[in-house]
DNA sequence: CCGTCACATTGACCTGCGTCAACACAGAGC
DNA sequence: GCTCTGTGTTGACGCAGGTCAATGTGACGG
């Protein structure tokens, strides 16, 4: 994915040809599907050529600008997001305006698998993000005649499951220092999956929104920041921070 | 349910025989069922009659006293556990020792549905408990021949999903009283499915428990009870709360 | 080039909840 | 009966992190 795709408003028709599937770990599929406009990482290892194919062909391109809205909580849900390229906010609002951020959602997250009748939460983009939609009825369908996706998809609710569980004992049990490591190391963790490893994590996201995330606030995230780069386990640089002391962040995140 | 299962060692004979589907919301199938062990409550909308007493077979009834442990933490995981009586808090450990609460399971509760490879919680007994064992593998092998199952296990998760999501709201945008109001609301919404609906609200657990789900300690947990009972919004009693301003609790508790 | 606006940082101060300590009470074991 | 242990409550005090305010800085539009 090269930096014109994200910088400013996205193509659709870019994202109809982008190679999505380029950074696939399973090289074979990779390969079979570089027109493939569904970027299945998490999927692609129960799928075959021609059903990532298929699932394509029932795929609608979707590209947003930064801060437009993707859907909203509470709203009725029809549809299956998969995000292509960009990042993605998904937050609660309470009635009097505090806001909890569930999660961030990277090229290859799926949204909206939950199945249920309205969406737990808001989504929009942090920057300019291209996703595909599938309408949900057709999406089922699809899964009916595919048990072994199905079980792929509890796979991974599973997963997200247990990720919402870690982010409770963040959120309940350790100190502003100890979450904002946690949160560092954990989005490296997802970026390397796309990316491939490097100490360089890009945070498409303000201040604001992780403090929203770790039930802080924006200036005790700022004074962690500050913090753990004058202590050198971090630099501060545009966009983003670089990990220099791993060991250190991850004693201080570890589970 | 009556009191004599809860209190003193649980009897598996007794287990064997109970007419655990008695409370199911759909009469039709719990009235086919009395003789089963499982209690399949959130299940048995997507089971057939003969289903059940195929599930039955496969059961491996099991009782623990207070403080046994049914599972631990990383673990490996073989087993899928369903409650049919008492009451298991779920936790993580950090090294340090902190401890975080991350759902008590209360009967008709599945435990060990994520398929991972090792448990992502430890689990014990808070109360006397009965619960069924099913081994993962056979489990697994039945699930893949009723793909509504599968379906239906898919949603049941997802709930879980957005439960946990509604806690890390919790956790990390709302004050200790709003917690403590929201637990009691949530976990009287718990036993309305199972016992119907009272103002009487058991709490099987310690206030130290209560204060690790909540991400509080038990001193702040006690102040917030005697607050609310100060103020007549709930009495506490031996055992568990009685809810005498619902209005007021929901006001505080809500998303 | 300037004004505006969103975001980030930093400092000074305040407070909700944690910490520590004391005490009450019930059940278990003897 | 007695002690012991686990649990719950209450009070006094301290601190991590929230609140409020000031300042900086880069992007954008005119």
């Amino acid at each position: 994915m090269d930096a014109s795709s994200i910088k400013g408003r996205p193509d659709p028709a870019a994202a109809l040809s982008a190679p999505v599937l380029a950074l696939c770990p399973n090289a074979k599929a990779a390969v079979h599907c570089d027109q493939c406009r569904v970027r299945a990482l998490s999927l692609c290892a129960a799928l075959e050529p021609h059903e990532l194919h298929e699932l394509d062909a029932m795929a609608q391109p979707l590209s947003f600008d930064a801060k437009e809205t993707l859907f909203e909580q509470s709203e009725a849900s029809d549809s299956v997001y998969n995000i292509t390229a960009g990042s993605v906010r998904l937050y609660k609002l309470l009635p009097d305006g505090r806001r909890q951020v569930v999660g961030f959602a990277l090229p290859g997250d799926f949204l909206g698998l939950s199945m249920s009748e309205r969406n737990a939460f808001s989504a929009d983009a942090l920057t300019a993000t291209t996703a595909c939609r599938f309408s949900r009825s057709e999406y089922s369908a699809y899964l009916d005649a595919k048990p072994h996706l199905l079980r792929r998809l509890h796979s991974m609710a599973s997963h997200e499951l247990s990720l919402a569980q870690d982010q409770m004992v963040i959120l309940g049990r350790r100190t502003a220092e100890e979450r904002v490591a946690a949160f560092l190391i954990g989005l490296r963790n997802r970026w390397t999956r796309i990316n491939g490893n490097h100490v360089h994590v890009p945070l498409p996201m303000t201040r604001q929104d992780i403090g929203d995330f770790l039930g802080l606030t924006v200036e005790t995230v700022s004074r962690m920041m500050t913090r753990l780069a004058r202590e050198k386990a971090i630099v501060i640089v545009p966009d983003g921070v670089r990990l220099l002391d791993l060991p250190r962040l991850e004693r201080l995140a570890e589970t």
